[in-house]
Formats: structure tokens, C-alpha cells, sequence
DNA sequence: ACAAGTACTTACCCCAAAGTATGTAAGCGT
DNA sequence: ACGCTTACATACTTTGGGGTAAGTACTTGT
């Protein structure tokens, strides 16, 4: 059995992904733990894939191009494989992803600001 | 058995959490699903843990003291208690989660511009 | 002939995050 | 005596994000 009540939270965050709130929006697109990481990266220029995957040790190459792969389908980064072997596939930067460095910056100056504050007053 | 590699990416994770990247530190701390929303909720000004209840309906009850523990322990935000009954409890931000309206702010702003680029061409 | 490098794919598993549901304390109004 | 309110606490279950490990295709280097 085990029945779900018809007014659940569940049902209730499937059914309106109408996404009042812009934040709710934003997180559901940048949200998850590696996503900003790639991004912050990628904010340097292109990248190729292995080139990723030097610059975060500690992300799994599964992650990694599931990613990768994710932020592609939402339109903020492109994918551009040349055809040559071995493979040389490149990853950078659309339009709409640029316009994330405003708040990639944002999040690093906070990071950088916060753990100072924590530095000297032990 | 199941033996782990030593050099896994899990080890290493759990290891070093020097946290050599900024991004990383503040995901570490504003990350997860709930955080960034209900920071953007508190940064109109000091709410009612039941205010909160109200304003981010999609949330459960059990999620929001949670995350809202959390961000205590972070020092993002401040818990203020009057003896009363019924309970009056407010939230609101730190001088650390005052400095985090820029970042809310600029995921924000992106959200509505992000969305509105899709709205056009569909 | 075989290892190495590149950019993946796949199957399997585990744990932590999140959801469901119910309970609690203390007083007030009726 | 009972229900209502507020701000939680907690047991129990589920979901899925993420990790592990191995495999693929194609070519170059030795």
C-alpha cells in the first residue's frame, strides 16, 4: 500500500515548475555541486575535456561529462569536437553562460571574503 | 570484501578539504537545493519562521529548520527567540549573510533574463 | 604486439539528502 | 476539557546524486 496524500510536497514540486522565484529558477539550471565548479573553470576560455578534468581532480569523469552534458542541453556551454584521432573535443562559454561570470565572481569574492573572516579569529 | 582503491576520488575528497577553490568554498556553504532560496527570502528583511513557511510553500517544514540550523552554523544567519507562547522566533542575516546579496542579486537578475531569452523563441 | 592517450559509456552500488507522517510543549480562548 | 496556534522534533522510507570500476574505438609510439 503505502498511499501518498494527494497534497503532498512531492506532487505539489512536480506538478508548478512555474518557478515563482528567480533564485528557484537559477539553482534548478546552476544548482548541484559541480555545475559552478565547471563553469568558474570554463570562465577562463575553452577547454578540452581532459584539460577539465586536470583543472578539478576531484570530480569522476562520470560527473563530469553528465555535467557537461546537462549545461549543454540548458543552453550555457558549447560543445565543439573537431574529427581527428584521437579525439580533440572543446568545451566554452554561450551567451547565456557568459552572463553566469556576473555571479560566478560574485560567489568567489563571497568565498574568498567569508573564509578570511574565519582565518584570523580562530 | 569490496576493497577501495586508496588513490579514490572519495578518499580524496573526504581529505583535503582545503578548498583550494573559491567557487567550491562558497557552494560548500550556500549549496544544496533550499539554501540560496530561503537567503534570498531574509534578505527582504527579518521573517517569522512561519513567515518562511508561507513564502516558500514547496519547502518542508522539516527541510526549512533544517537548512535554517545550518545556515546558523555557518554564521549566515541569526535565530532570535521570544519567550513567549505561542513562540515568536525570527530569522534574519549576519553581517556574512548580508554580504551575500550581491551573489543572490546576481543569480537572480540572471534567472529573469535567462528565462525571458526562452520565452520568446519557443 | 602491446601499452598509452583521448573522450567518452555502462553497470553496479551506496549513502546522504529529501519527503511522509506524526508527536510535543505551553499557554490562550471558549 | 478541548482545540487551536507556533515552532519545532523524530522515526521511517524513498530517491537519486555521486562514486567505483571496467570497457569501447581509434591511432600513435616503441
Amino acid at each position: 500500500m503505502t498511499q501518498i496524500k494527494e497534497s503532498s510536497t512531492r506532487n505539489f514540486n512536480k506538478g508548478l515548475s512555474i518557478t515563482a522565484c528567480p533564485v528557484t529558477y537559477a539553482i534548478n539550471k546552476i544548482g548541484g555541486h559541480w555545475k559552478p565548479i565547471i563553469l568558474y573553470h570554463l570562465m577562463s576560455g575553452p577547454k578540452r575535456y581532459s584539460e577539465l578534468k586536470r583543472a578539478i581532480p576531484a570530480v569522476t569523469e562520470k560527473m563530469l561529462i553528465q555535467h557537461l552534458k546537462q549545461l549543454q542541453d540548458d543552453n550555457l556551454v558549447i560543445r565543439k569536437a573537431e574529427n581527428v584521432v584521437p579525439p580533440f573535443v572543446t568545451y566554452y562559454l554561450s551567451e547565456a553562460g557568459e552572463d553566469l561570470t556576473v555571479v560566478l565572481n560574485a560567489m568567489a569574492d563571497w568565498g574568498l571574503r567569508d573564509s578570511k573572516r574565519y582565518m584570523k579569529s580562530a
